[in-house]
DNA sequence: AATGAATGAGGGTTCATTCAT
DNA sequence: TATGAATGAACCCTCATTCAT
């Protein structure tokens, strides 16, 4: 069982295949050149989206900092909507890689919970200048807006599939609706996420902290017998 | 007590007195026809921003709406972010008015914090639309994220004050640090408002069920005693 | 009655009241000096569109002609289009005040076909330069071709109407459908016009012969019984 | 005696050998598979420019059309107007296929031009995207609208020669000049083929009528006796 | 104060043509 | 010859801000 997402598939927790819809993706381009060109303008952009904002990149600074010509940039993308489908596109891959796959599902459903909590953190933390992107360009492209609610709702969806199982076990408050705490719960951490990797606090804040914090009021929050 | 803004005084949780920097506006108009002027054109923008976003709205676009000339409405704003400003800070006296003022401490923390958890989502819902576009404004504007960043703070800072009081009265969970516990069951509120009143949910949810939800969970999350 | 168009009113033999659709054209100015500015823009803008073309011709040479700003062309036009509609507009408005009216029926039916043509070639040489643009510009945007087209068939429904009535009295044809016949012989007209005045021919011809020539045909071609 | 366009040289009743200037089109290619590629060029050319008009197709447009790399094309030809010319030569020799050779000098004189205009309409229309290209590239084109004039003069000249000796065999109005006649009369049918068969109009019209109407008038325009 | 026209830097996009492979 | 990526001049259009009246 797996309350929270794994880092292994997505930061926003979603099982889903692909991050990014496909229609706004072109074909692959035919030559080997070509694909190397489209890299390098994807790892350029990512680098300017990173540094100047999505809004604040203009499309020259993506072809300077790939050393290319403006009409290239139109070769392999249609528009910056475009190119930052892409670049979520192959940060997803890279996400895939560390692999680790699924969580081990011990017989300790708390273990489990911390696992699964810390490897979501660990992402976010590692993706936190893209996360803020992408909340960025949800405030102003319809297309990443929907995008980001699906996940959402699909991280969502997931977890609360969890926690019905936990009720079922007897080991859930029965009192919570489970889709409804699932928004709460998951809600919560990626809200925290949020507020200490992209906004920032006020004073520095330990991560295992983190995890414990945000693991023990899940469990306390679903009303979990016999920990500690 | 009360461990979650009242809906009294802001929309993000905040008890400070003014929701916006006093930096970014300018004297009042010195005649009548001018202060009725400013307030009109405040309107437009909300009605404007409401409608196209922040982004999108054209100061043209204002202006048409409050049924003036462009010229005008540099007599009044320097630029678009002086007038969002103000538009929060109308919207926040509006607030204000209706009044109801502190919650009243009965000895129930449990009742104490649902009404409190109730009227903070209230006013949420009741201003879902200048909450999302706070949340525009913040992905582009310096000045405006800080904002909502310290607001956010105080906000957290206050509820954390709140659990300590808890804790030390045996009835909350010592072994969590109140900052980080805070940090945690706010921001599950406020992310909790926000994707169901601005991003949209795929079912809709009933109000009292939410109210219900985050309250319990709250609880249980703290670890209160006796309830139910 | 005529059979050919009237330069009072069309160089297409249109009798209708405006050349172009209203819908191109946007609100007149407020001052007196937009009026102005309006109307160097138009003045520049047939003046590039003569020289140059449509199709080559750039929104900076208008302004640059009319000596100001780009942004100022979009106060007052959407785009190239809707200039070239309002150029159209002006200089129909200049056909109109030469006055003359309508033509005086004499008794003469041959006399008044002469007259009536003679009036029509004269307009047309003197906007030669434009209805070549004119031709240019239907084969490229269908707002202006579907314009002349109607226009066109107005022209022709008119001169049907005359043969008809000139069939009725016996001086004409029977044998001859009136549309087509209106068709056939409104076109050489215009074609005759087109041919020598925007094209251009081998050798020069005398104006007084072309209108010698156009209509006698007519007159033939109609079976104009006791003409010479 | 042919006062039309017979339909076996050309559409728009030229009797010159070829329809565009040679000094348009290069040496043919070397190899045979070069010789085919250059023909897929010029059918995939056709379609593009019938379909989105000349000044729409952009050359990659072709290259797709005809599948093969936008590298291709230069290897045979300089640019798009001289894959127009290949276009028109192709379309030229396509139509003296069909063969029909000189239309045959029956005595009747009424006769031979029913056949000769029912010829050049029955080309007219069944070419009649072309033609439509052809009037809007010699809007755009020097070259192209030298040759539709050359062609045209050609034309009419050839026409005025008939209608000389119509003339001198005392079967023709002797008050009209010739060339101006003819120019008229051959203006009024290609501009009726242009007006029905492209650009369209209101009613439908049928073939047969068409062919009659413009015969009788011609006839009639030049005072033809005894017919009817 | 009010008006609305004037400004022009700035960015996106196209596509014919060239060139390396 | 064939391929298809690379180039970049050229042009359109937006809109915040200024300014003359």
């Amino acid at each position: 069982m797996a309350t929270t997402a794994s880092a292994s598939d997505d930061w926003d927790g979603a099982p889903l295949p692909s991050m990014v819809n496909p229609a706004l993706l072109r074909e692959t381009p035919a030559t080997q050149r070509g694909a190397r060109r489209r890299s390098e303008l994807i790892a350029a952009a990512r680098k300017v989206f990173e540094r100047s904002g999505y809004l604040d990149a203009r499309l020259t600074d993506i072809t300077k900092e790939a050393k290319c010509s403006t009409g290239s940039f139109y070769t392999y993308f249609k528009n910056k909507e475009e190119i930052f489908a892409a670049v979520l596109e192959v940060a997803q891959q890279e996400m895939l890689h560390p692999g680790m796959g699924r969580l081990p599902d011990s017989g300790d459903p708390y273990a489990v919970m911390e696992a699964s909590n810390r490897a979501y953190l660990e992402a976010y933390r590692r993706n936190a200048k893209l996360m803020a992107l992408l909340e960025q360009v949800a405030t102003v492209d319809q297309t990443f807006r929907e995008l980001r609610r699906r996940r959402g709702e699909a991280f969502i969806h997931r977890n609360a599939r969890g926690i019905a199982d936990l009720q079922k076990r007897g080991i859930a408050d029965p009192d919570l609706d489970p889709m409804l705490a699932s928004r709460a719960l998951s809600g919560m951490v990626s809200r925290f996420a949020f507020s200490v990797f992209v906004r920032g606090v006020d004073h520095p804040v330990d991560f295992d902290e983190i995890v414990y914090t945000v693991t023990r009021i899940w469990a306390n929050g679903l009303r979990f017998p016999g920990h500690r």
